[in-house]
DNA sequence: TTATTATGTATCCAATATAGATACATTTAG
DNA sequence: CTAAATGTATCTATATTGGATACATAATAA
């Protein structure tokens, strides 16, 4: 089965700076869940990755519900994806590699630089937009894909 | 299952640099298997892909095996990184999300574009670095782990 | 020509990770 | 006290990968 728990939180996150920039409205999981195309208990399990972050906060109870815990514009990117993927590096290399060679005595040194490398790449291009910012490019693809009269 | 094929065939491609640099030295799928701590199979499943991106050259019948087909300073680990991973996106969202509003109206092509953004970074990344540059790193990593006296 | 020894593939099974569903404990506002 | 939210545990279904076996195909040595 394929991982969008990614693209599923990065969705809830934009859906709840939309709710924010519309007067600071509360969504449930229930609502995340239908919006994002899925159910609320993936959006239950992945609520207190993001609150843990700092990124949201989350009031339990009657009228509870949840919000951006800062300004959309100060919630980049490569915060989101790190408040879910934790530590999980973006490779892994295999395991019980037997040592004979140069090549495999270090392989597993030599794979952890490069995939920290890499990782570090992609963290930089994500950090380059916010929350605030891609709100403003969905608005501008919704403008693009108007039909033209 | 976590997902080893970038890992095994980076190995396989730096023990295949360093049978280039010993004389041109052909290897089988046998011999890469246990040095990867894998089985035949999967390498025979991984030889075609780098052989289709002009990255291997593979003889057939008694007396064949696997060599690269350029000089290791010639091949970029995003090469092997393409060869393995063909058009997969590195992330893939959620299909069948209702249409609804700003946000799920148009987060698949927003998702789209970041992918491709993120894409292009991590790739850039391991363009950094060849084969041979790659077999000197090693040998670095070789040369510091020795115990000191 | 024949035996040998490679790769290329098909097939099957096991292991693993994620998604989804249900249920229920916990918390909090009214 | 009730209603309604999150937090969690548990179970199942599904998808993907890896490993094993077998065999077709190809090419070389003898």
């Amino acid at each position: 089965m394929i991982d969008v728990r990614f693209p599923t939180t990065l969705q809830m996150m934009l859906s709840l700076a939309l709710a924010q920039s519309e007067g600071d409205i509360l969504l449930s999981s229930t609502q995340l869940a239908e919006g994002a195309g899925t159910n609320p208990t993936l959006v239950r399990r992945l609520l207190p990755l993001l609150s843990k972050a700092g990124l949201i906060s989350v009031t339990k109870g009657r009228e509870g519900g949840v919000r951006l815990a800062r300004p959309a514009r100060e919630v980049t990117l490569d915060t989101i994806y790190r408040a879910i993927v934790g530590d999980e590096p973006l490779w892994t290399a295999r395991e019980n590699v037997p040592h004979r060679c140069l090549v495999s005595n270090n392989i597993s040194s030599f794979f952890g630089r490069l995939t920290r490398e890499a990782e570090e790449a992609l963290l930089l291009s994500l950090s380059r937009r916010d929350l605030a910012e891609s709100l403003e490019e969905l608005r501008r693809i919704e403008t693009c894909a108007l039909p033209g009269r």
